[in-house]
RNA sequence: GGGUGUUUAGCUCAGUUGGGAGAGCGACGGCCUUACAAGCCGUAGGUCGCAGGUUCGACCCCUGCAACACCCA
């Protein structure tokens, strides 16, 4: 067999499995489904979708191979701006504008885009194992999932949950378009706050001075604010200023929002460019006065001089203007959260437009309710706090955004400015009994892509056809994603798919970690500490990472310390790990934690644990290849080391299947690590050596080893699959079929149960003395510095009857282990030679010291072992003559406590005896 | 300002009804012992953020404080 090397594997067990059908339901047993959060259709897969991505794999083929008829679904969303920007840029770089080809023509355009390159993420996923069913890949555009948004559509909107009006919304100046709260990213800036002097009606001599961060505002000014109990203003409510620049006369209001503390205690109030004037607005019937165009430069409904300018040529005229007027009072610094869109990154302005609303109260009611009633539980519990808050406090939902991509509003105008809202025109004019000559217009807006997000686990099911899958799929049994995404889709689908469905549209919902560097920082472009998971699995070179990370940046000047760290953290590059490694690491890192610090470290460390796994089959393999035919046979004897192996695998199996069904990934892939590791390769392999290896094992001994040994790695394959399907696939595939199932593939092999029969209290007490015992002796020839190879004899002393039944019993293995000179049982009264000894119990293995030892070495061995346990005695003793302890506490703990008194006296009688005889020499 | 979370070994993190502090990586020492040097054997290292409280007993429960992180305003 030759070395690990996953490249050489991975491959091809995918299309194999992929071309079989395996991805695909059953047919057969109780359902299991997930849908896949969708992916946006120009990504490309990042760290925490490869992350995301592998925690649902591993419950599909859990459940898969529980038995369940499971569906992962697949499909990937339109994402509307992100799309359209990207074949806007592609065609700008041909010289295109969008303008050129009108609307068809560059719907068209993104089409084509979308099939030669919206397959990357979908090729990606494919890479990482992951088992979806791509017979039925969906996309948020395509027929059916359209036919699913227009019906709700018209169907909210009939029930008057949907409605056009005019209101403030976060509007993108470049993109023209608005945007969702929750694709506006404010970060604090530096900026200015400008202190103006607005003169009084009344007395132009006396003013009011207001403070802003945006002057050019002040041309919407309808009003300015002061604290109703602020004694400084309490005279001047009711009176009027006269708004500089614009001249015209507005009133001094009292609002609660003002805060006195806040520079001077008066506010600007501009409702139709602020969304807390515009409350302020409202409250006070204010009129709104929009100065901006769609592009931010300023309308018509400023003074002459400033039309047309750009808001921010517009801000400094505003300055130096009221500066030449004596009305600029000071400027200060000031910090502030600068809102700016997620795509664009240029500022976003509150902008007053006709947009499209979702009513949400009406529908967010049942879904609080749903996960209030258990109906949906959140994992961890703790998540649904941050359902709740955006639950309780939620706004209406604009949906309209001023873009050509994406489903388009189906609301018809006619000349005068009547809607009507409908399946198609055809159905508009029908319903509304229109005259076949009357002239309609299509609303030129399209939906926010969540809208078609919303209804994703339905709508992939064919809804509104009631189909077959709807009713076997739905509602499906976990939502995997992360904690950002509560607010903007979690939340929307409960409230969509119990108002269109009547049922949930998923009972669980696993929120994880955000996957973070090594630092803890977020991966981003920009900071140039980004991961690409192809680059983990595949390798890639240090230059070429330099590259990737320094290309195409916003802030090219970040270039060069992107660079350097780059430089330093991955020297040589990043090797192939390949995709079990790194799927191992995502398990091994999915705690309930917010942040997941991704190390390559650990990756190293998992692709050894996989090599591990490898060579363990290698050595397997090697032992029974030429008994295939006899590893089913019945006549066997097993050993205690058989028994015992039996006995660990049945506990492991328990933990992951807790781990499994408690959503603890790390828990699991710790527990299989550990037992194939530390268990199965570093003590129950090296026990089958003298075994397999000696005369004096019968064979139906050795028949059963080698069928032990087979049975276990086979188990161990099935239950390490869900995490690393490609290598256990490869190493299932040259199990003899006595051993396995003779079925073609491993990821359609029943899961292993756990079974407390298999649990055998006196195997694992044997193997544990024998652990002891072999511990005890490396311990001493660590520590004196006795070479491996340096046979020592070895005695036993102070042991009872079933210690020396152990020894008898074990001795071939102790041998082989050990490596002793020899094995010597001494009885009481017979003479100890001045020896190096280690504690099993109440035993003494003693290694003599002649010749070997060096005594100094020994006494600092025992003065620590000494010390140790003197410590431990203290704390014990202290317990137990705490009255309040004896008398309160349960009765087996106090029991537990005196015993473990007694052992600690008895060990430490011993070693004291031991140093003072070392010490004599 | 409001909310949520984190604080355990040098680093990254486990610690599942309150009853002897663990792992991986790193460090140190020794080994090419015929599955594996991507390995084997051994060792060191922690007042479990700080201060109180509850309890016979607290990493774990309660209160306060501090630092950090993220979300919302």
């Amino acid at each position: 067999m030759s070395k690990y090397s996953p490249q050489d594997i991975e491959q091809s067990w995918y299309q194999k499995w992929e071309k079989n059908n395996y991805f695909a339901p059953s047919g057969n047993g109780e359902s299991f489904s997930i849908a896949i959060p969708p992916p946006n259709v120009t990504g490309t897969l990042h760290m925490g979708h490869a992350f995301q991505h592998s925690i649902v794999d591993s419950l599909i083929r859990y459940q898969r191979m529980s038995g369940k008829n499971t569906l992962w679904q697949m499909g990937t969303d339109h994402a509307g701006i992100a799309t359209q920007m990207l074949v806007t840029e592609q065609l700008a770089a041909q010289g295109i504008k969008p303008s050129d080809l009108g609307r068809e023509a560059f719907v068209d355009k993104v089409w084509e885009w979308k099939e030669e390159s919206g397959g990357t993420i979908s090729k990606q996923l494919r890479r990482l194992g992951a088992s979806l069913h791509w017979e039925t890949e969906r996309f948020t555009l395509d027929e059916g999932l359209s036919e699913a948004v227009l019906e709700v559509f018209v169907r909210l909107h009939e029930e008057g949950l949907i409605y056009r009006g005019k209101r403030l919304v976060n509007w993108d100046p470049v993109l023209k378009t608005s945007l969702s709260d929750l694709e506006v990213e404010s970060k604090e800036e530096q900026g200015n706050l400008w202190h103006f002097k607005y003169p009084m009606v009344e007395d132009p001599n006396r003013f009011l001075i207001v403070a802003t961060t945006r002057p050019e505002t002040m041309l919407g000014d309808t009003a300015v604010a002061v604290n109703p109990d602020d004694e400084r203003y309490k005279d001047l409510v009711g009176k009027e200023v006269m708004l500089p620049l614009a001249d015209r006369p507005i009133p001094v209001i009292a609002d609660h929002y003002v805060d006195m503390e806040f520079g001077t205690g008066c506010v600007k109030i501009t409702p139709a460019h602020d969304f807390n004037d515009y409350d302020v607005g409202n409250r006070h019937d204010l009129p709104l006065i929009n100065i901006l165009n769609e592009d931010a430069t300023l309308n018509d409904d400023v003074p002459e001089k400033y039309r047309g300018m750009d808001r921010f040529e517009a801000r400094k005229a505003v300055i130096a203007d009221l500066d030449a007027l004596g009305l600029l009072e000071k400027i200060d610094d000031h910090t502030m959260a600068v809102p700016r869109g997620e795509r664009s990154g240029v500022v976003v302005e509150p902008y007053l437009s006709d947009q499209w609303f979702v009513k949400i109260a009406p529908l967010a009611e049942p879904a609080i309710k749903a996960v209030e009633d258990g109906d949906i539980e959140f994992v961890p519990k703790n998540a649904e706090n941050i359902y709740f808050a955006w639950m309780r406090n939620i706004q209406d939902w604009c949906i309209s955004r001023q873009l050509w991509w994406g489903h388009r509003i189906p609301a018809w105008y006619d000349n005068d400015g009547n809607i009507y809202v409908a399946r198609s025109e055809e159905e508009a004019r029908e319903k509304h009994n229109l005259a076949p000559g009357l002239e309609l217009k299509q609303d030129a807006d399209v939906l926010d892509t969540w809208f078609s997000s919303a209804l994703w686990t339905f709508s992939t099911l064919g809804w509104p056809e009631q189909t077959k899958e709807l009713e076997t799929f739905h509602s499906t049994d976990i939502m995997v994603t992360g904690h950002d995404i509560i607010s903007l889709w979690v939340s929307r689908m409960i409230m969509m798919t119990l108002k269109f469905i009547g049922e949930v549209p998923f009972r669980k919902v696993y929120i994880h970690g955000l996957v973070t560097d090594a630092n803890g920082q977020k991966m981003s472009k920009s900071k140039g500490n980004g991961l690409d998971p192809m680059d983990i699995i595949d390798g890639i070179s240090l230059d070429d990472l330099v590259a990737k990370r320094t290309s195409n940046l916003m802030q090219p000047r970040m270039a060069e310390r992107i660079e350097k760290a780059t430089r330093k953290e991955y020297p040589e590059g990043i090797m192939a790990f390949g995709t079990d490694p790194l799927r191992f690491t995502f398990y091994s890192i999915a705690s309930q934690t917010r942040s997941l610090r991704f190390d390559m470290k650990r990756v190293e460390g998992y692709r050894n644990f996989c090599n591990k796994l490898w060579n363990a089959a290698n050595f397997v393999y090697g032992n029974i290849s030429e008994h295939a035919d006899e590893l089913g046979s019945a006549d066997v004897e097993l050993s205690d080391i058989d028994r015992w192996i039996v006995s660990e695998l049945q506990r492991t199996t328990a933990a992951i299947h807790l781990a499994m069904d408690t959503y603890r990934f790390d828990l699991a892939s710790k527990a299989l690590y550990e037992f194939v590791w530390d268990e199965f390769c570093d003590w129950y392999l090296e026990l089958t050596k003298p075994i397999l290896n000696s005369d004096a094992a019968t064979d139906a001994q050795k028949r059963g080893t080698r069928q032990t040994l087979a049975k276990t790695l086979e188990s161990i394959l099935r239950l390490a699959h869900p995490f690393l399907p490609f290598i256990t696939e490869e190493l299932w595939q040259q199990m003899p079929t006595t051993v396995r199932d003779s079925g073609d593939t491993i990821m359609l092999q029943p899961y292993p149960p756990s079974i407390e029969e298999n649990i055998n209290i006196d195997a694992e007490a044997g193997i544990d003395w024998l652990k002891k015992v072999v511990t005890g002796v490396r311990n001493i020839r660590g520590e004196m510095d006795i070479s491996p190879v340096k046979e020592v004899p070895v005695m036993f002393a102070d042991g009872s009857a079933g210690d020396k039944a152990r020894l008898e019993k074990y001795t071939q293995l102790l041998q082989f282990l050990v490596r002793p000179e020899s094995l010597t049982w001494l009885d009481q009264g017979d003479a100890k030679p001045l020896a190096a000894t280690a504690l099993v119990g109440d035993m003494e293995l003693l290694v003599p010291m002649a010749g070997l030892i060096d005594k100094d070495a020994e006494l600092a061995r025992l003065d620590k072992e000494i010390d140790r346990k003197q410590k431990d005695r203290a704390r014990t003793e202290g317990k137990i003559n705490n009255p309040n302890f004896v008398e309160k506490a349960p009765e087996d703990v106090v029991q537990k406590e005196r015993e473990k008194l007694q052992d600690l006296d008895s060990a430490l009688q011993k070693l004291q005896e031991q140093r003072a005889s070392v010490a004599a020499i």
